[in-house]
DNA sequence: CGTCTATTTGAATGTACTCAAAAGCGGTGG
DNA sequence: CCACCGCTTTTGAGTACATTCAAATAGACG
């Protein structure tokens, strides 16, 4: 009996996973709750999972020498995140994981995923289009905070994700779009009042 | 017989590809030779290949509405390059590529890659891995930018890529480090005499 | 050797920043 | 249930860093 159906679901987007892989990957995988403000995961600490949204809002950041936060990544239900550079590596990781909602997670472990890269092979797949599809998104990111304004990547990310800046606070838009939450609060004034 | 051996090792680095499946890559992909200022995609068509540069440089770039160029990446030999938005969707790109040295890269068409994913299981996983990795420079990349500036940037490429800093013109290090090509000069003058 | 492009330098400018403070909002405990 | 406290958002004023524009110099290539 299949449990997790977005995530089921999730994988057979693009993927042909049975459903007795799907059953193996189930039985492997770790609920999680985490209530808002809580941390998934610490700056400093070996990640040893990933993590998939069945329900909520997390953000990733790092923490500059200054002090000042970076947002690397904002998700809702029904993505993966982690932070991948210390999971793959299995290293110390830079990058902090909090809850801005109340969240439920999956969690799937380094050693576990290695293991189920050998059992099903759609899975290896699987995470070859995720990454390769991450990879697009983040070089769009790239290329908009090099080509377009503050102002412009607002409205594209706003565009793209009305749901995503409706539920974030200004506070970590601001921080995703590498902006202070001043100047966005000075855009979204902007755009309201279009004077000119 | 193995032909391209740095393709060979660059396979084999974190993956185990048979010499016979080697072999077999090896009969698909094609050659090509590229002159200095020559393009080897251009914004607008369909990216029908990936590439894995045997020999010289190359930048991948997009162009904004202002008409000014922006470096998503340079690539020197032993490293695999293409419009990946535009291959793996095949729509229109918006990236070009340039050749910076003469050049020589073997190229992988979009249809045969994808029936090597299912010849060799292996190849879908060093792609994995590939992607992985990349996706993890890019997140860095993407970190940096907004939590250094521009001075810490260029120290932090010079010192992780100074064969990479001393072949490519200043023009396009400053491209891609999202800085004007002024800039980069003056900080480069600061760093040879660092008065105060 | 001449032409074209890349690099350097100078001066003026602007966009988003910092610092500061007020107003708004939400959650918690008395 | 309401008052308070802390955090978020807004607004204002002055500032800094990198930009733009312009021009001179240096370097590469045919």
């Amino acid at each position: 009996m299949i449990e997790n159906l977005l995530l089921f679901n999730n994988l057979n987007a693009r993927t042909r996973i049975t459903e007795a892989e799907f059953m193996r990957i189930e039985s492997i995988l770790v609920k999680k709750q985490l209530r808002k403000k809580r941390e998934l995961i610490i700056e400093g600490e070996i990640s040893k999972n990933i993590y998939f949204i069945t329900k909520g809002c997390l953000r990733s950041y790092s923490i500059n020498k200054e002090g000042i936060a970076h947002v690397m990544q904002l998700a809702l239900e029904d993505y993966w995140i982690g932070d991948l550079s210390s999971f793959i590596t299995q290293t110390p990781g830079k990058l902090s994981i909090e809850a801005i909602e109340d969240t439920e997670v999956l969690q799937l472990s380094f050693a576990d995923l290695e293991q189920l890269y050998i059992e099903i092979p759609a899975l290896e797949r699987f995470f070859r289009l995720l990454f390769q599809r991450a990879l697009v998104q983040l070089q769009q990111r790239l290329d908009n905070s090099m080509s377009i304004n503050a102002e412009e990547r607002y409205q594209d990310l706003l565009s793209r994700q009305p749901l995503l800046v409706s539920r974030v606070p200004l506070i970590h838009i601001a921080s995703y779009l590498g902006i202070t939450p001043e100047s966005l609060s000075r855009i979204r004034k902007r755009l309201v009042s279009p004077k000119k």
